[in-house]
This record gives structure tokens, C-alpha cells and sequence, in this order.
DNA sequence: CTATTGAATTGATTTATATCAATTTTTTTG
DNA sequence: CAAAAAAATTGATATAAATCAATTCAATAG
């Protein structure tokens, strides 16, 4: 069993948004908005502090709004039926998450956990709906969004049920140098664990086959968290 | 590699949807507005039939539109990297479809394929688009809709990554009593063949542990398409 | 209604990956 | 900086599930 530090939260730093620290402006889903706009939802923004280990919200807890990362790192994970946890995404600076119990009535299917020191701009569930009702536009922008990710999960979904390990390995590898073009190396955005729950295998099996790309000559390990790509296209055959 | 009939499509019977015809009044998104609007977008709404086998569009092609079931029944699948198909969902009236590439850039990922004779409705990117700024609740909707299925694949994704194939099918029979509660029956969405597709696993392993289900008492087969749940709390210690 | 085709089942075998256990390496903390 | 804790690796083994092949069963067309 994980061991996730459950800090006591009530020492929080919370306070209003103020306008030098406009956390929302950094949002894809904000930020084409006019400055009055944008001024307006500040208002209603408020800005939480979470300490590494430190829950955003759990499995099951009610909803009432959305958190948008101002800094820090954020992952998300959900304990399947049987018990096992599965990391399903790690959220940076500008990504936001509690949507899903937001436009719906139920609770948080998932965990949130801060994974360094972060800070955390909350927009509560009514103001955030008279926005949408105000500015439709916001709404067209929170559809994209969700259109993205959508499609990111089933496509990790088809991957699950028709990849074996090795190529899931590959195939993250590959998206990874899509984001980070730059270099012809990766920095892993995760821990090898969550990486393995990530990618719906075990740390031992990751480490193994990580061994095996690089014995092959695929991948390069210069450190924990940087691997060099030496074959992609050939990388991608595997 | 299977055998998808591709036929051709210019006999489609295409029309205007009239009044009498509904087509959108069955659908969620749209069901809640007031009887002027809904004419107002049925104006802009066209009729479209396929029949069994034919492609509502392509994975790769570009979209336009979106795709609202009037009647029959839709796959939508995608071919994973290495080839392989993965039936994501089955589409029964007055689900949707086509909205991923809708609200991003892109092509379509999958593909959509009538599954029988089915009757879609279709409405155009750019007057969707003039709808949700004109009428906000509807885009409240639509992002309801994708919270919904966006948590339904997230927790699919769970499964395949921490649950094994019995517990899978398990987990499945379970959803389906949800849906069709009233009696202790379900009767199965798709063929085998397509529900080893959408579980992850194939039809020969498919096949073997419903048999050991049926030997452990769990269920009953009592037709190819229906099975009779006899413990539905044990099935799911499995 | 029978013939043909495709779907589903069953059996034998192989393979990928999980699990359990023991080290080694890295990170954290006093 | 040293000690402790956690993370990652490596090895040996067990197991779930895929694959290949053969039959049986069900659906569809002539």
C-alpha cells in the first residue's frame, strides 16, 4: 500500500487573487478573454497554498469548484474497484481539474495530490456557471479542453488493450519528444513508479524493459530522469 | 484483419429534418430548450440514413459535423498504433458523436460505423458553434455529456491498467445491470467478438471465463445475448 | 430448407508480465 | 555529512492471457 502523507491543511495560506498575481491568466481557457473579463472572473478567484502530500480533494469527497494550477505539480490518481491505485495524469502550471464533478452531479471519482509545494486558484461551481452563461466563449474554450483530453484518454485506453508493455514504453517516449521537441532527450515528468501505474504495468517490468531499450540501442539513460532518444522511428517499431 | 463492408454511400437518403421528425428532441444536450429554439435549430439540422456496415466517417478525416443518433446503432472504434482495433463505444439513439473533432483542430481519431441501418442527424460545425453562443445552456450540456464520458473512460482506463480480464467482464455485467435494473438479466450490447474488443482481451479468453463464471455459478448463458446475473455481489469478489 | 459463411467455443502451447525476494542506488532528514 | 528511508534495479519463479489450430454452433443467403 501507498503511503501518502495526509497533512492537516488548516494552515493553508488562502487569499483573494489579486491582480500582480492573476492566476488565471496563464489558463488556455481564460486567457483570450478582454482585461475587463478577466478582471471580473479575478474577483471571484481565490488562491489556496498546498503543501507536498497535501490532498486537493479525494475519492468520493463532493465537488463545488474548479482548480486551476497556478504552480507546482499536481497528480491525479484513482483507485480502481479492486483497490489498485492508477496515476492518470500529472498536471502542470495552467492545467486545471475538478470539471468533471463540476458539470455533473456526483462526487470526485479521483485524488488530487500536490506533489511539491503548490498553489492552487479555486473558482467556485455558481460563479464559474454564471461565466459560462455570460461569456459563452469560455464555455467553446472548456469544450476544446475536454475534447483533448478525451481523446488523449481513449487513445491511452487503446493502447492498454492493444499494446504490450514495451511499446506503451515507446509510445509515451514518443509524446514526450513531441512536447519537448528542443533536444532529442526527454525529462521524465514523473517517478518510475508513477510512470509504471501510469502506463498500467509494475516498477519491476518499467526497469526492465527501460534496460532492454537501452541494451538495444534505442534510448540512452543519462540520468533518473533524463533519457536520451537515439531512435525514435526505430524505437517506435518495437 | 477483419472484414468492414464498405459500401457505398450515394444511395444515403438525405433530407431537411421536419417537425414531425424530431431528430433532436430525443437527445439530452437539446432536450431542455424551449420549443422556438429547438425549431430554430431544426432548421439547420439535415437527416441522414446509413446502412448496416457503412462508415458515418473515417479515422482521419476531417470533421465538420455533428452526429446525433435518430435510430439503429453505431461503433466507433479506433485502430491502435501497431493496427489493432479497439471498439471504444456502441451508440444507441440520442447519443452523439463527431464533437472531438469538432471543438479542436484535427481529424477524427476513430471511426463510426453502423452497426445496423441507422438514421443520423447532423448538425454543421459553424451553426453549432452560433447555437452554444447564442443559447450558453446548451454548452452546459455538452460539457455534462463529456464529464460523463470523459469519467467513463478514465475509469475504463483503470480497469484495463489494474483489473484482470475476469474482473473486467465482471465489472461489465455489473454496468449493464445498472442500466436495465429491472430484471436480473442483461441483455448484451454486441457480438463477442466486439466485446472482447472493448474489454481488452480476446474472444477466446472472452469466451473461456464467461464459461468458468457460468461453472462457478456466477451467471447464467441463457441465450448467446443474454445472460442471467444469479450473484451479482459474489461475481464481483471474482 | 439446405448450403455456406461467419461466430463462438474448446484444446494445446507459448509468451508476456506479475509476483516475491534480495540488493543496490538515490533521496531525504536529523 | 552521515544515517535512515524510499526508490529503483536485478533475479527466480509463477501465472494470466495470447496465440495457433480444430470443431461446433448459429446466422444468412440462395
Amino acid at each position: 500500500m501507498e503511503s501518502y502523507h495526509n497533512h492537516c491543511c488548516s494552515q493553508n495560506h488562502e487569499k483573494g487573487c489579486n491582480h500582480q498575481d492573476r492566476c488565471i491568466s496563464i489558463v488556455p481557457i481564460f486567457n483570450h478573454l478582454e482585461d475587463e473579463q478577466m478582471d471580473e472572473i479575478l474577483n471571484v478567484v481565490r488562491s489556496v497554498t498546498y503543501k507536498k502530500g497535501e490532498f486537493i480533494y479525494r475519492q468520493g469527497e463532493s465537488s463545488d469548484s474548479l482548480y486551476i494550477i497556478h504552480s507546482g505539480k499536481v497528480r491525479i490518481y484513482r483507485l480502481s474497484e479492486s483497490g489498485k491505485e492508477q496515476v492518470l495524469r500529472i498536471l502542470n502550471p495552467g492545467d486545471f481539474t475538478g470539471e468533471l464533478a463540476l458539470f455533473k452531479e456526483g462526487t470526485h471519482e479521483t485524488y488530487a495530490e500536490a506533489m511539491v509545494d503548490s498553489s492552487i486558484c479555486l473558482i467556485n461551481r455558481d460563479d464559474l456557471q454564471q461565466f459560462l452563461m455570460k461569456y459563452p466563449s469560455i464555455s467553446l474554450h472548456i469544450l476544446s479542453e475536454f475534447s483533448n483530453r478525451l481523446e488523449q484518454t481513449e487513445k491511452q485506453t487503446a493502447r492498454f488493450a492493444t499494446e504490450k508493455v514495451e511499446t506503451r514504453i515507446a509510445l509515451f517516449f514518443a509524446d514526450c519528444m513531441d512536447k519537448e521537441s528542443k533536444s532529442n532527450a526527454i525529462e521524465l515528468p514523473m517517478s518510475r513508479k508513477d510512470l509504471a501505474s501510469y502506463l498500467g504495468t509494475t516498477p519491476e517490468t518499467l526497469s526492465r524493459k527501460i534496460t532492454e531499450l537501452e541494451k538495444d540501442g534505442y534510448i540512452k539513460q543519462r540520468s533518473n530522469k533524463i533519457i536520451e532518444i537515439i531512435d525514435l522511428d526505430e524505437l517506435l517499431l518495437v
